[in-house]
DNA sequence: GTAAAAAATTGATTAAGATCAAACGTAAGC
DNA sequence: GCTTACGTTTGATCTTAATCAATTTTTTAC
């Protein structure tokens, strides 16, 4: 069966935008680019595959043009954690800049699609790339955002984590345009369940109860949210 | 009693360095920086004062000189919850870049000093502040990197999550230049408590576990880490 | 389209952590 | 230096979520 893709990020909106259009349009900026080494769009990743690993020298910076992805994490004791999603419009790889190397195994819950920015892109060398510098302040900045939000997850009770993990959701699509309160989950309950330090079998519950409560409607990993100000209350 | 001091990043090892010596030293660019507004360094805040409100506009990103500060959100129930601490060399506010407001509250644990960085040093504007966007871009990687440890905080038992806290601190203390094995806690148990949602009861408690199985030294807010790998394995 | 595998839900029991309550230690104020 | 207030630790009970186990649903493969 055609797996149902996820919405793609309009280049428009895209907060890389500059970096991508300048280069396509832009010659002098182009040229300038050449020496910088690629800025190629609109790559194809397979379901499954993983952008970067965990530990390897930063070699691009990521934005997802389509689809969805997760961070995860080999914790010392061999644990596998998922620490974060990546949606259409969003960077994979920031902590890469500083540290020169990647934090964060990134996965492809589906078949989508990442632009590559090159390290040299932003590294300390006399050529002015101000715009692009610019773009990724932006892109970085919210993902200083993101990150937050996560933190927000250990919250007390597990149905409170699970509320605000799907308005977290919600939030973030209606930001790049889609739709907010009407979507599928691109990720299991597992990694949801290991996303919020939670067993699979409490985020069901959790699923259910919101659904009791009426804030949210669910079948499997299609969601409608009823009350999203009911849910962010809750949480 | 004089408030003990928190360690104070020397200048050449803060990741914004470049903006502030340039400016200092370099005629040019500290004409260029007139134009952006002051970078100032080294302002005082007192214990328990705000150097940003959750919600303002965003005005200043704010680099740590000297000190510690907590960054709190008040959740629509009304909870006011830690969401993460910021130490000398690193920076505030970061969030605000991308959506023009703060995103959370910033709170002195102790008498300190922040350095400012108006929000025209990287707006979109025609200036050429390629240096400063340099430094910041290398900040706001490293505060991404700090966010993304606070998602870990997730942890499914409790002593795990106040073992990570420990070694987090370490490693950011370490980073910075500071003793790594044997601090001060800046903050208080109940924003330890708040920030890995567990009971104020249950950190105190995991302290004393970690303790007897001789990983830490503890009494009060002085801790001593006796095995650092030993407490990463176990997290 | 059907079979096999994986994912998700539901139920019963156990263990972990929250809550309630009180005592102790440290730090601030007079 | 003494008193008071706050922060921290310790103890007992109760609630919540993890674990163990089985079933149902959805997805994948042939």
């Amino acid at each position: 069966m055609a797996q149902k893709k996820q919405p793609a990020v309009l280049c428009p909106q895209c907060e890389l935008n500059d970096v991508c259009r300048q280069y396509e349009k832009d010659d002098a900026l182009r040229a300038a680019g050449e020496s910088l080494g690629d800025v190629t769009p609109q790559n194809n990743v397979a379901k499954g595959v993983s952008v970067c690993q965990a530990e390897n020298r930063f070699e691009y910076l990521y934005a997802v043009h389509e689809g969805a992805f997760k961070s995860v994490v080999t914790l010392p004791g061999g644990e596998e954690r998922v620490t974060g999603f990546h949606f259409a419009g969003e960077i994979i790889g920031a902590e890469g800049v500083s540290t020169g190397k990647y934090g964060r195994t990134v996965v492809a819950l589906q078949d989508g699609q990442v632009c590559y920015f090159p390290e040299t892109a932003f590294s300390a060398d006399e050529n002015d790339n101000s715009k692009i510098r610019q773009g990724l302040l932006m892109a970085m900045s919210h993902q200083v955002k993101n990150e937050q939000w996560t933190g927000l997850m250990a919250a007390h009770r597990a149905e409170q984590r699970v509320a605000l993990f799907l308005f977290m959701i919600s939030k973030r699509f209606e930001f790049h345009g889609f739709s907010s309160d009407e979507f599928r989950l691109p990720m299991s309950r597992d990694d949801i369940a290991s996303y919020l330090g939670l067993a699979v079998e409490t985020v069901s519950r959790s699923f259910q109860k919101l659904k009791g409560a009426g804030m949210i409607q669910v079948s499997g990993r299609n969601v409608i949210l009823e009350d999203r100000d009911a849910l962010q209350g809750f949480s």
